[in-house]
DNA sequence: ATGAAAGCGCTAACAC
DNA sequence: GTGTTAGCGCTTTCAT
């Protein structure tokens, strides 16, 4: 092991090997300019035969712009957001772009380094998941002096940065309206909130406030592990029965094997809805019934924003329609 | 909307605002050069009241690397990478390191791109989960000529770059001692495989067909529609209980839902069993019996060899040992 | 301890 | 149609 990497070869080599300068490469391989076909062609096979690779960073440099759009993510291990990942690098991939990913382990912090990082680096574009809707508005405002910004899934308030996201308070409608027709009463009702500092978490928070405003709500983190541990707060009141409305299809997977575990049975017991419908989450069993946020759209919007001119006008907020999705976890 | 980007500050700025040369500006700021306390705190000032940001692609340029760590991932869906590459992102920035991801969408030509790319970029070094364990050979090839590669979790055999992952055979090994201590006979356990390009899914396979030559197997992908779908064809052949080993945790539980969906019971009439035992799947309900990989420790590993000096001695490969979790979806 | 100057790899303006 | 030249922002000799 440890083999020792070869010296890099540029484009100098390249045009002293096919007999032509440098700038002849260039147009050869990248340059969209007329050239002598004969030429093109030697060059082209020189590259190969030498094996060059296009040191980006040079183009970049002198280009003043990388064609890669960074994400910044609060965390990986949220089948959510990897399922927004995801789908926006192919969304992106298919439009001449490249998606690189960061991840800001849940910190501020990191976060803002991260995207400093991405910034240093003369990215085309950010699209962030804001982890704190406070305390990520100076990165944000940061990245926006430097590059086209788009908020996703969250969003910073305080800050002229453009928002794609779902309609959290629409999509809470949806589940009041079926948590209603199942015939439940408001008392019956409870609602496993998640990090009430992130806009997502916020807003859905305030939406189940709406259609049951004397429900019990519990705070707590967009993971598994909160909904386990919720449940156990919920049954400690000696509640025996009853609707659970998750903020995340997460939390409602926690709750629901936080359930289980405490000998309840899912729905018999306990009604368990769900909110996101994208990625593994919802494939749990029983199946949940959420809303699923259009994470499609979402990233054709993104990719809209991110392929205007700079300076055109766009628009400040995108809010895309969830649909409600019946499971088995809270049956009619 | 629609800001227009500011100029961006650079260190001729700060070294004019600052009353020095750039190179001054430079040591000042990341240099550890000996020098003036007094000069240094004034371009210290210069740099913070002008808003500077270092461009990161000038001294990657001038030092020939960026000090970023690239990973490429076959899909960011799979809850398993994405817990790798949170868990990854996390070891290797408390070592000082960066990490950056990008998925190739199960695509050996995407990923060829996604690496080219990543060695465009001059990245430090590439962490890569490869997609096909032939047809991703021609790419680790050429990056090994250009960084220090590491193969995570799957590898290219006929390639001299080193691997990290977890033991595959031994973990059938765990998962086979368990279905036979479960009483089961050789005809009623059946395999979802997973991708056999691949060979995490070969490697399974084969350690599966070791402990049960007879029994019947499938092969499919490693995502939960190809656990229902198996499913169905399991039940196809008139097979009406049994255990189920699946290839990943992802199968186990797309079979179970697929089982759920045919009135069928798990455990009760079929035992199922995952592999992986990382991220969200391995908490389903009914709690996946399955095999835990080390991911702290892999990235350790990885960590290691990123560290190591170039042409130093390390390790071809290191084989880390999965644990068995017993969980509910086959009691014993 | 600091400055001047060269140069990393690339492309775009300009000249021929 | 192709070569020459300049320069993107930074670090690092080499002088002073």
């Amino acid at each position: 092991m440890g083999v020792s990497h070869r010296k890099p070869v540029t484009m100098k080599d390249v045009a002293a090997h096919a007999g032509v300068s440098a700038a002849t490469v260039s147009r050869a391989l990248s340059g969209g300019r007329s050239m002598n076909p004969a030429v093109r062609d030697r060059v082209q096979a020189a590259a190969r035969d030498l094996g060059y690779q296009i040191n980006l960073l040079g183009r970049a440099l002198r280009q003043q712009r990388l064609n890669i759009v960074g994400l910044m993510v609060p965390d990986l291990d949220n089948p959510f957001f990897a399922a927004l990942a995801e789908q926006l690098a192919r969304t992106l991939r298919s439009h001449g772009f490249e998606l690189l990913v960061s991840s800001a382990a849940g910190s501020v912090e990191v976060e803002a380094q991260g995207v400093q990082s991405f910034l240093g680096q003369q990215i085309h574009s950010l699209v962030i998941i804001p982890c704190d809707e406070v305390e990520s508005a100076a990165t944000l405002r940061l990245a926006q002096q430097r590059v086209t910004v788009v908020q996703f899934d969250r969003r910073v308030a305080t800050v002229d940065v453009p928002f794609v996201g779902g309609d959290n308070a629409a999509g809470m409608e949806l589940i009041a309206a079926h948590v209603r027709a199942t015939g439940v009463s408001e008392s019956e009702v409870a609602f496993f909130g998640a990090d009430p500092h992130s806009s997502s978490g916020r807003e859905r928070w305030e939406g189940f406030h709406r259609a049951f405003p004397n429900s019990p709500q519990f705070s707590g983190a967009f993971d598994i592990d909160w909904g386990y541990q919720a449940v156990t707060e919920l049954l400690s009141r000696g509640t025996k029965t009853g609707t659970i409305v998750a903020a995340a299809d997460v939390i409602a997977l926690g709750a629901i094997s936080g359930l289980h575990a405490a000998g309840m049975n899912v729905p018999g017991d306990f009604r368990v809805v769900g909110f996101d419908g994208v990625g593994i989450a919802s494939f749990a069993l029983p199946k949940l019934t959420t809303v699923r946020q259009p994470v499609e759209k979402m990233s054709d919007a993104i990719r809209l924003l991110i392929g205007a001119e700079p300076g055109s006008a766009t628009p400040a907020e995108t809010l895309l329609q969830p649909e409600f999705v019946l499971g088995e976890s809270s049956p009619e």
